[in-house]
DNA sequence: TATCTATATTGACAAATGTCTATGTGAGCA
DNA sequence: TGCTCACATAGACATTTGTCAATATAGATA
């Protein structure tokens, strides 16, 4: 079960629509940078921060093949935060405001 | 279901560890945000702060009650982010990427 | 080896965020 | 009416975020 601080991280990464839509794009296939840039009026640098944010929190995956760098969901951890919410927003026993 | 841009608010609003705790203090019932106040060591102006950012996303109602406004979770909205969730996750057809 | 291609890193900067103190507002009560 | 309680708003400020231009790095190729 994910902890708060892990969740605020991943929250942190689905917060911002050009990484909401990078997903969007990885659901279909495992991608390399310069396929995602050319669907956004960013830079390359800007592209490659988002990357970052993604990877740093888990969501997605990269690995390198030669110069390319192959990114991908980690949709164990989608499945996690989805199961945090499900969780968060039901009655429970150890409900912090129980304490 | 959910645009991308009613997306990013309510991740947003999911990306800070008091207000997890708070959804999580709602999920076992209504709390004025005097009682949410006591649970956490901030001011009463950064809660409201909190509890605005949570109301203006929809995840929580308010409704005020004499003196005292009342704060829920807005369940039906929780489904439709873990349903946005699973969606831009999955392969279809209308992806991005297809553009 | 020199060069090109794909990506990452650095530094700068404007905008957004989270926190506080001080103050305003509105309901209920003496 | 005047006071108190619950909450919201305003203003200030430090920190974080998203973006860019410039530069570095590392693999592939001529």
């Amino acid at each position: 079960m994910l902890q708060c601080a892990d969740a605020t991280l991943i929250f942190k990464a689905l917060s911002d629509e050009t990484r909401l839509k990078i997903i969007d794009m990885l659901s279909c296939e495992e991608l390399c940078a310069c396929s995602i840039l050319e669907a956004f009026a960013i830079t390359q640098p800007t592209l490659s921060y988002h990357m970052k944010i993604l990877t740093e929190s888990g969501l997605v995956h990269s690995r390198k093949d030669g110069p390319w760098t192959r990114y991908s969901l980690n949709q164990r951890l989608f499945g996690q935060a989805k199961d945090f919410l499900e969780n968060i927003t039901t009655d429970k026993p150890d409900c912090i405001c129980k304490e």
